[in-house]
DNA sequence: GTGTCATTTCCATAATTGTCGAAATAATAG
DNA sequence: CTATTATTTCGACAATTATGGAAATGACAC
């Protein structure tokens, strides 16, 4: 948990990850993001690794391209830590407006 | 935000923004938080400073104590971004289960 | 095989972050 | 004012993280 916060708390990989949510299960070739993202190669490759590493993102090979993805499960999970662990068990967001009581996730396990 | 990412990317000050969560509105002295994680209180005092940087805690005195406490708001915003932005629009959490679909943040501004 | 494209790994270097004892500050009591 | 308690700041050092050019790897086309 504490690997997937770190891995997101960097300018340049929010952006980059960023970019890829946006981008959906698709994902993007290396080169591309570099582009995007106006970063050199080995920077890049650092800053990819780091977000593989914490389990945040995914990497598929097509031809010569390595092709770059978010992983929502993991983004999923990383959210619900912190809204069970951090955000005072009752609820973090204190108006969710609509959606009635957001159950903690912790009652969905027996449940 | 990445600032906020970045405080809580830490075994130490993830532990000790979660104590305090706990520890609700009253807070918790900077010694009694010391001696719970049994850290040095010049390391803890590092990491308060961090966290209160980040806007994640509020510090108060009362008497010769500070009294350190969560800010729920900025943890619902940082929760809010990521909901936002990093969670495929659509909505990160796919079974959000006996919950009707979280809307997005995003359209409960207009509504 | 050779050439080329896409990307990573290597390397050196710069910058930031974490640690904790000791000294400094702040508040209160006597 | 002195003593005591609570906590921070200072300082020095270790450890980690970030950067980017150059060389290495992997995949494909010819």
């Amino acid at each position: 948990m504490v690997a997937a916060l770190g891995a997101l708390a960097h300018e340049h990989r929010l952006a980059l990850f960023r970019l890829l949510v946006q981008t959906g299960e698709d994902g993007m070739p290396a080169g591309a993001i570099a582009q995007a993202l106006d970063l050199p190669n080995s920077s890049l490759s650092f800053h990819l690794a780091h977000l593989t590493r914490a389990g945040l993102i995914a990497q598929r090979r097509q031809g010569r391209s390595l092709i770059y993805s978010a992983d929502y499960p993991a983004m999923n999970a990383l959210v619900g830590y912190l809204l069970e662990n951090c955000c005072g068990g009752a609820g973090c967001a204190p108006d969710t407006d609509a959606a009635p009581v957001r159950r903690p996730l912790a009652e969905r396990k027996t449940a």
